[in-house]
Parts: C-alpha cells; structure tokens; sequence
DNA sequence: CTTAATCCTGACTTTTATACTCAGGATTAA
DNA sequence: TTAATCCTGAGTATAAAAGTCAGGATTAAG
C-alpha cells in the first residue's frame, strides 16, 4: 500500500460524500470538486476506481451523484485507498508471495521488514472508518506519544 | 515519512555494513554496490547523508569505507530512513504542526489520519534495529494477522 | 613520492510516475 | 429538448526520483 495524493483526495472526496449525502440525495461531483477543490475531470477518474470496488453507487442523469454503497461505518479507509491507489511493486527480485526470494541474502533479510511495515500501515487504516473521521476519533488509538526530537516525521501532515 | 528507493536502498546498504563490517575494518562503497547491485555514484549520494546523520564515519584514502558509528543494536530502520530520505510536505493548507489548521472542515478532518498514520509508521521503524533485521527477528512484533481478501496490500515487499 | 583506491561533492541528465486536462459519449430529470 | 450529470479513454505537462558524470581530496602501500 502506497499513499498519494490520489488516495488522499479519495478519502476527502469519500468523507465529503458520507458527510453531504445520504440515502436517497446523491453527492454530485462538482460539488464536491469545489468544497474540496480538486478538480473534476480528476474526481470523476477517481470515482471510477472507487464505484468499481463498490464503495459508492452512482446515479446518472441530472441531479445524479454519488452515494455511498454501505454505511460510513464500515467503509474503512484502507478500503477507499486499496480502491484509489494502484498497487506498487518496486521489487527488483522475482520472490512470490508468501515464498520467499533466492536472491542474496542482505537483500532478503529485509523483505521482511518492508512487508510488516505494509502491514502495519494496512491494520491501522483498516480499523478507521468514514465515520470515524466524521466524529475526529482517529487519532485516540495510536499513541501519539512521543517524537520530539524527530522532526519530518510528517507522512504528509495535511490534505 | 515516505519510503522509496531511497530509504531501502540505504537500509540495505547499512546493513551490509553491519554484516560485513567490524570495529577495525571499514567496508567500501565498492563492495556495498556489487553485493547489493546499487550504483556506486548512488551510493556515494546516500552515505553522504547517512555520515551527516552520524550513522556512519568514513575512513578516506586506500582500504578506506564506512563504519556503523554506533552498535547496530543501536540504530533503528527510522534512523536509516530518516537520514536518506527527504521530508515530504503534501500540504495545501498552511497549518502549522500542533495547531489545527483553519481551513474547510472536510480537508481538516483527514489531518488526524495522516498524522497517525505517519505515527504508526515511524513508531514501527523506530522499534526495529539493524541488529533485530541481520537476526530476522523482525516480523514477529507486527501481527501478521490477516489480510486474506485484500490483495495489492504490498507497500513495497521486495527490495 | 607516486600510484591506486577510496571518499566527497555538485551539477547534470534521463526516466518515470503523478497529476491533471481534454474531448466526446451516454443517461436522465425537469 | 435541454442541461446536468456520469463515464471513459487518450493525451499532456510537470515534478520527482533515479542515476550519471566529472573532478577534487585524502591516504595506505609499494
């Protein structure tokens, strides 16, 4: 899992949607594209994707939009960004999944590390859920505790 | 904290200078680039960041190379990345760390999120020494758990 | 004291991925 | 019939990443 721009506009765009729309009102897109100001030729690509992996259905026609295909809390982001965010592979050796890889050895001592560290981004984003966002719970259960002397350690601070 | 190339080029290249180095003889850029089939001049660019960072001290002239400048036990994988990489700042909006920022409720909502998530991420990688990787001891704290329908879950599993 | 191996540095180029645009078609409420 | 919307693919432009190059500084060994 890797995290652009293109899934954090997907998760605003997503909590815009859970925010603004409900059963029967769709979202439109530019609405959207203005409250968020992304553009709309960009939203309706990203739509695409995130109505392919039936996170919102879409209703055509004028007065159309978008609306979320389940209910906010249980959509969770690591769904919205598995949606939005093509799959990236910079691997340089032909290891399988699972299996591991024949190549030397100081480069396979640390696919594991890189493989937790995809898990651990992945278990976190799946516990947080639209609604969350919604209500501004999710920062409670990782421990902000401490990184005081480390500064840019900024994944990307804002939207 | 994002991680590229860059930053696993550099772990890899520390540590082969874990592996292959000792208190008395340093290990040459030379090496480090046939074993782990990285460009020399690459090279050459990462450890004169990590030899700013203080992870490593070089010796210079013939037989010269780098040195762990502390025990690998000693220097986390957050360390590594964080000396190799550059801070990304995906922003738009000018708020300022601690403070909330000031704009559109929506695009506010989502800075929790990535903040934790960057937490997430460089608490994992400060828990994680060189010494944990060259042991393979690095999986187990991250629960492997599950992730059994959601594929493209890689951030990067292959070096 | 010369040589070869190394570190060191900045500027440059190439490549790739991202972000974004554009053009045009399909659908449908008013 | 019209205007608002979704829908899609192809194209472009910008920026960042990855990698190269050229030349200098330092030093162990012969």
């Amino acid at each position: 899992m890797k995290i652009g721009t293109k899934g954090r506009y997907a998760v605003m765009a997503m909590v815009d949607v859970a925010k603004y729309g409900n059963k029967t009102t769709p979202v439109s897109l530019s609405d959207i594209a203005e409250r968020q100001e992304i553009s709309l030729s960009y939203l309706e690509q990203l739509f695409c994707k995130l109505r392919k992996a039936h996170l919102v259905s879409s209703m055509r026609g004028a007065l159309g939009g978008y609306l979320l295909s389940r209910s906010s809390d249980h959509i969770s982001i690591a769904d919205i960004i598995d949606a939005a965010e093509e799959p990236v592979r910079l691997t340089r050796c032909p290891s399988i999944k699972g299996k591991g890889c024949m190549k030397n050895e100081v480069q396979c001592l640390t696919h594991h590390l890189w493989e937790g560290m995809g898990n651990q981004i992945s278990s976190y984003l799946k516990k947080i859920s639209l609604q969350d966002i919604l209500d501004k719970k999710s920062l409670e259960p990782c421990a902000l505790i401490e990184s005081p002397s480390s500064n840019h350690l900024e994944y990307s601070t804002c939207s």
